[in-house]
DNA sequence: TCTCTATTGATAATGATTGTCAAAAGCAAT
DNA sequence: ATTGCTTTTGACAATCATTATCAATAGAGA
């Protein structure tokens, strides 16, 4: 059976006042930097329960970090995030989920899953970045 | 300037022999196993170098690791992958790419990119029933 | 051939993630 | 509340893919 710890708890509670996605490591020293003396593995274990659960998304940053968000709802989505900043919007896609189901079963494939995110420069961040591609480059 | 060497050669032709996508390690023990007395920085650097000139497509394994394989087309395009032996079909999805850009430039995002992979079990595999699993999950 | 410099590769370093295991803490039954 | 059993924790070591070093090697143009 499993336990209620307060650990696992302030876990939960950090990932869903975080805005977008965290890696481990991240929320580990934000929840450390808040006065928490959690451990890291044990923030690396409860956010690997949470996503198997279903209670949190997960998804691999460009630079192969795990990053976990809280699930805002739990049907099935999409994220569209930005690479600067984190910023996440949960998107819907119909069209490519049947899609998905469409390719995979003309080529005779089964059991398909997919992996669908968009990365990208937000509003904020796109201006920002303006700034400072204006001018001399290296 | 960029030199030609027999290193770059040596994993472009290692590639293009192997069917499905490969890790850098796995191309490097293959190459070395047939002689090959090839480096395993040098294969590091070829494959992020033909991935950086779009001769090479990758993506990054449930598992964390970024792994690799020809491009047979310079287009845009993605993949299906059997998560039990590795084989992968070339894909074409017009409407997920417009969909990306749009769904992106709707909520203000610029510079967007996408990643898109739907892995399942093969025909044949399906079958075999096999066990080793690899790949996201239902 | 002779420079000049990009490239190589053995090895060290990095860094995220997982394994270890004794100590601490949940939970159910006394 | 106390006991007893078991899960969970956390400091630390271990793993493992990837990157950084840097002296030695080898393209390529003069
Ligand atoms: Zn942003
Ligand atoms: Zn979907
Ligand atoms: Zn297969
Ligand atoms: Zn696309």
């Amino acid at each position: 059976m499993k336990r209620n710890t307060w650990q696992r708890e302030a876990v939960r509670e950090a990932l869903g006042q975080t805005e977008g996605f965290v890696s481990a490591q991240g929320l580990h020293s934000a929840l450390h930097t808040s006065g928490s003396p959690i451990g890291l593995a044990t923030v690396y274990r409860a956010l690997g329960d949470l996503a198997g659960a279903g209670d949190a998304d997960s998804l691999q940053s460009p630079e192969g970090e795990s990053l976990y968000r809280a699930c805002s709802t739990d049907a099935h989505h999409h994220h569209l995030i930005c690479r600067n900043c984190g910023l996440t919007v949960e998107i819907e896609a119909d069209a490519v989920e049947t899609w998905a189901k469409t390719v995979a079963a003309k080529n005779g494939f089964t059991q398909a899953a997919h992996v669908v995110d968009v990365f990208g420069l937000c509003a904020s961040c796109t201006q920002a970045a303006t700034v400072h591609v204006v001018g001399p480059q290296q």
